[in-house]
Formats: C-alpha cells, structure tokens, sequence
RNA sequence: GGGGCCGUAGCUCAAUUGGUUAGAGCGCCGGACUGUCGAUCCGGAGGUUACGGGUUCGAGUCCCGCCGGCCUCGCCA
C-alpha cells in the first residue's frame, strides 16, 4: 500500500500507529544525525523524522531534495512538550519513518509551493503543476468542486435535469465575438464555440424539459479583464410554466442553500430588489456594491441656480450634476489626491471633478463663491454633510455622470475601508431596458439578448420612445460583481419577429440565423424564463478573491494564451490542407 | 483599437542626477551539526539587466522599436 494516511490527517489519537504517508518533500531540515521532512500532500502537512539507526532510510533522507515524491512508513510518535508545531493541524504528531521510498526526484523547481512569496504571475501560470501545489489554489479548487456540487444537490432536490448542450454550434455574429472551429467535412464552413446554451435551453424548455441546469462551459472571444477568461463556466438554469418570480424565488433559494453550504451562515429571504432604474440613480450602477452607502445625490436643481458656469451649462444641455459624499474623508485628501481623483475620472469620459470640503460647517472649495449662502446650504443638506466630509461632484451626460461616480465610489469604498472585504452583499436588479441606443451604428440594439420578454405595458413604448421599453430581467448582483442574469423569454413568434424587426434583424436574416427557434416556437412553445450565473465569479467572492484566474485551474492569459502549452499555436499545413484553409497572416 | 504599470541571478527585490568590478535575502552546490519546523554555522557557484536599435566619453537607468505579463477604457447580445 503506497499509503494509509494522508498527509493532513495524523492527530494525537493516532500516536502507536504503523502508518504510510507520501506526498511532496516541502523541506528538508538536515541536522546531521537527524533528518526532519516535511511532508505535503493536499490535505495537509506532516513531519517525517529519519534517525541514523534505520540506515536505509536515513541514506536515501539525506538526497532527498524539494517537490521529490516520496512514502515514508513508520510509527506516529508525539512531538513532545515545547516541540509542537500550532502551525499545522498535524503539529503534534510525527511519523517515526522506518522505511523511505522514493518515488521520484524533482529538478530544483523554479519556484517553491510552499513559499509565502508569490512568484509572479507568468511563471506561475507556466508552471501551472507545480503551482497547483500551493495550498492557495488548493482551497480554490477544493471550494470550487464544493460549490459545484452545492448547486447540483439543490437543483437536483427541485427536480431539474442536468443536460449538455452541444460545444459545436451554430455562429451567430450579435453580441459577442465566436470561437470558430472549421468542419472539415464541409470545406469552407465553420461551427462556433457556445457563447452561452441560450437557444439550446429555450429548445428543451419546448421539448418538455421543463426544468433544466446545467454547469455549462461557455466561450467569449473578447478582450479579457481581472474577472473574464476567454472560456468561463455558467450555472445554466431555465423553467418551464414559470414567471420572473418563480425564478427569483428559486434562485432566491440556490443562494441561500449555498451561503449556508460554503459559508454556513444564513441568508435572510428574499434578497434586496432594486429596479435598474433605482440602482443607476442610487449608485450609477447596474450592479452597485451594495456592502457600503456613499449614494449617488443630484443637485441639478441647484446647479442650474448657481452662477457656476460649468454646471449651469451642462444642466442647460440636458445633462446632470450629481455628486457623492466620502464621510470623513476632506483630511485624507490633499490637493494632489484629488487631482489623482480627477485623473481618474476621466477615465470614464468625466472633464473634471468639483470638489467641496466641509469645514467648520461651512463649504470649502475654489467654487464656493459661485454659490450663495441658500445653495450652499441646499448642498449640505442634500449629501447630508458633517465637518470633515469631502463632496465630489461630476457635471456631464447622465451616463458619464453615472460611469464616473460609479467608478469613484467604487474607489473610494475601499480606499476607505468603507466596508468588510469578508461581506456578501447579493441583491437583485430588475427591469432593465430592453433596447440600447447603438451610437456607433446609429440603430436600437437588444441591450440583453433578442429572446428577452418585453414588460406588457412598456410595449406601447415601442414605437415612440423604445428607451423606455423594460424587459422582464433579472441580474444578481454582489459585491459590485454581475454575478447572474437572466429574463423572461418570450415565446409568441409573433413578439419575436416583433423584436428582431425592430432591431434590424430581417425576416430572412432571422430565419437564416434563428429558423430552428422560430420554427420550435410555432410548435408549441410554453411560457419560459431562466438564468445564468457566474460559477467562477461566484468562487473567486466565496474566496474573496478579485482575480478570476485564482479560481480555475489552467487560466490563459489576457492575450487568451496559455503560457504552459504554449496555445493558441501554428498547426501543420496537413491540417490546414484537409480544411480547406488558408492563413493570411499581416507579416510585421 | 486606446491609456497606464512592469520585465535585473532559479525566485523576491536593490542599484543616488546616466558614472568604478550590477548587490542582498531566499533557493542551489559543497562541508559541519541529534529536536528542527523561515533550522543554524562555514565556504562556493550563479547575470547577454526580456530582445533589437539609438543618444552619450560612459546606459540596468534616457529615446525608439519589439516580445511578454498585469490593470483598465472601449468591447463583453
């Protein structure tokens, strides 16, 4: 037997025991006459001792070096008064080895798991083996199979079916780029990656599947960020016979049964409901970090009022000033931090960032002078504002007022230490709109997806203000993360042809594109809705993580490159030959 | 497509306004050591400063290009 025990499983009780333990050599402690090994497995950690009198073993401890594999059998002894090691959960044990066997040796590895210093990142990620080791990922790991099989276990007690849905799929160029694979079958033609299983899931709801998850991979080829891989995984749910509340309730449900799994705490039901519409005014957000206040205040009512050129213009031409307000924070800071501040909203389009400190129980600020004694007043009243306090204010487009304000919340929340970082705050987002204005192609995009469902009332909206038209969707928020989405589908052909029309989709492009779900909804479609959440986003904030490649195993990078195979690569020209394809590569 | 930061020994980092032979800790190699757990002590090896140009008497440092990594705006139905 090449073990009996793990490496994190020896305690006190087991002390008298002939145990086999094998595992990593994570150091070496060579006092000459006696060899100490710590031996480290996934579970845990345990000290081996090799004493000169079992020769054998002792021989082989001494060429032992780090990351060698090894099994070492031999007695549980206790370490003895003053020689314990709190550190570990096997700390008061070790195993007497009598016996050494060497499984394999290690090069010197280019970096060591058990290092309290992180390499970075790109070795890391082109050692991937070795840094899968660290006990770091192995917690992510370990939590990520966990929540996995939570969210199984609860769909399963509801009475879902898990089905796959195919990985070949049909291209379909809306929303976001495909991975493309050529069918060598059929020269010239191509399969896409699934961006999501959308269609596939609104096909088994008209199959009769009326409740339906699944863990599904989906792939992106867009630009990626700290929480974006170019192949992610969703939490794929869809229902049949069911309203938007019947999945808010379920879902309502999921969370709670896994805050109590992961982080056994309860989860007091319903969550917090905000409309879209509430959440950009409140927070400039569709999905707020709602773990701190700070909210969003408009003073265009008094801007307009001021003899502040700026804000008067910019209310003039339809625009916002709004404005939030960091308690405490006018000391924290200096002129130079606030510049730092207005650099970075700019970032978001803002021209600049007004500022006033609240001194004395007055206003401070080169501004001050463009309002009178009644408009100074309205502004601290309006932020609710007490000495010390430092208000930001950007005057531009509702959305740039938005993107910025949220952008700097953000920010200044955790400059601030304006929350726990260990928190979770989840909460729903509803109503979003159903259309976006396109600027670049001067034409309404479905903001969502074209399957979403309309809000009945709304659709009289349609033709004269389509802006104003809501769907019946759902985001999950938490912790300022888009941590789910999903809608009420419709499934009236009718509305459908309806929603392709209006986003220029034309009856033949929707037929080439989605005939089979136009074709299945005349056959019976029963009303549907679902959703999809983030499985690794939601890992990386059950770890309190922000970086999404500390939750998966072999991450790629932002280039989508995986530094430890070395794809995406060249291929043969045999391969290209057989698929009919030829590269036409920009020589640089 | 745009903006920002970074690349120096196997690893983590240092190196004054551009100035002598590019240093330290860890790791590695050799030696000593019977209770360590960041073992300790002695000795040693280890560098195309990512790469390619340029400016300069002189470049790790400044400039241009390029490769790679990270953060981010756009993008992500």
């Amino acid at each position: 037997m090449l073990r009996t025990h793990t490496c994190g499983e020896l305690r006190i009780g087991d002390v008298g025991k002939e145990v086999t333990v094998s595992g990593w050599v994570d150091s070496r402690r060579d006092h000459g006459g006696l060899i100490f090994i710590d031996l480290r497995d996934r579970y845990g950690i345990t000290q081996i001792v090799i004493e000169p009198d079992q020769a054998a073993a002792f021989e082989i401890a001494q060429t032992l070096r780090s990351e060698f594999v090894i099994g070492a059998t031999g007695k549980v002894s206790p370490r003895g008064e003053g020689f314990e090691n709190p550190k570990h959960e096997t700390g008061k044990v070790e195993v007497q080895a009598a016996k050494l066997e060497l499984f394999n040796k290690s090069r010197v590895p280019p970096f060591e798991p058990g290092s309290s210093s992180l390499p970075n990142e790109e070795l890391r990620l082109k050692y991937r083996y070795i840094d899968l080791r660290r006990p770091q990922l192995q917690k992510a790991m370990i939590l990520r199979h966990k929540l996995t099989k939570a969210v199984r276990d609860y769909f399963d007690k509801g009475g879902f079916l898990e089905i796959e849905t195919p990985m070949l799929g049909k291209s379909t160029p809306e929303g976001a780029r495909d991975y493309l694979v050529p069918s060598r079958v059929h020269p010239g033609q191509f399969y896409a990656l699934p961006q999501s299983p959308q269609l596939y899931k609104q096909l088994l709801m008209m199959a009769g599947y009326d409740r339906y998850m699944q863990i599904a991979r989906c792939f992106r080829d867009e630009d990626l960020r700290a929480d974006r891989q170019p192949e992610f995984t969703q939490i794929d749910v869809e229902m049949a016979f069911v309203e938007q509340e019947d999945i808010l309730t379920t879902i309502d449900g999921l969370m709670a049964h896994l805050f109590k799994e992961i982080r056994n705490e309860e989860l007091p039901l319903p969550l917090t409901r905000l409309t879209h519409r509430e959440a950009m005014e409140r927070f400039g957000s569709d999905k707020p970090d709602l773990r701190f206040a700070m909210e969003l205040q408009d003073i265009g009512e008094i801007a307009k009022e001021s003899s502040f050129g700026v804000f008067k213009e910019t209310i003039a031409n339809g625009g916002r000033v709004r404005g939030i307000c960091a308690k405490g924070a006018a000391e924290k800071y200096s002129r130079k931090g606030i510049d730092e501040l207005t650099e970075f909203v700019k970032i978001y389009g803002a021209k600049g960032l007004a500022f006033f400190k609240m001194k004395d129980g007055k206003l401070e600020s080169s501004i001050t002078k463009f309002f009178n004694e009644d408009q100074q007043q309205a502004i601290v009243s309006k932020f609710g504002a007490e000495n010390g306090d430092l208000i930001l204010c950007v005057a531009d487009s509702n959305k740039v007022t938005s993107a910025a304000l949220a952008a700097l919340r953000n920010r200044l929340g955790k400059e601030l230490n304006l929350y726990d970082p260990s928190a979770m705050k989840v909460a729903w987002v509803l109503e979003f709109p159903l259309y976006g204005w396109n600027e670049e192609d001067q034409k309404w995009d479905a903001e969502h997806h074209p399957f979403c469902s309309p809000i009945k009332e709304d659709l009289q909206y349609l033709k004269t203000d389509p802006g104003r038209v809501r769907a019946q969707s759902y985001d999950l928020v938490c912790n300022g993360y888009e941590a789910a989405s999903g809608s009420v589908r419709i499934h009236d052909p009718e509305v459908q042809q309806q929603v392709f029309d209006f986003i220029g989709v034309t009856p033949e492009v929707a037929q080439d594109r989605f005939g089979f779900l136009l074709d299945a909804l005349s056959f019976g479609a029963p009303p549907h809705a679902g959703i999809a959440l983030g499985l690794d986003r939601w890992v990386m904030m059950f770890l309190g993580n922000d970086n999404i490649r500390e939750v998966i195993a072999f991450p790629k990078t932002q280039k989508a490159a995986d530094q430890m195979t070395g794809a995406p690569s060249d291929v043969d020209t045999k391969q290209l030959r057989d698929l009919h394809i030829k590269t036409d590569v920009p020589k640089g």
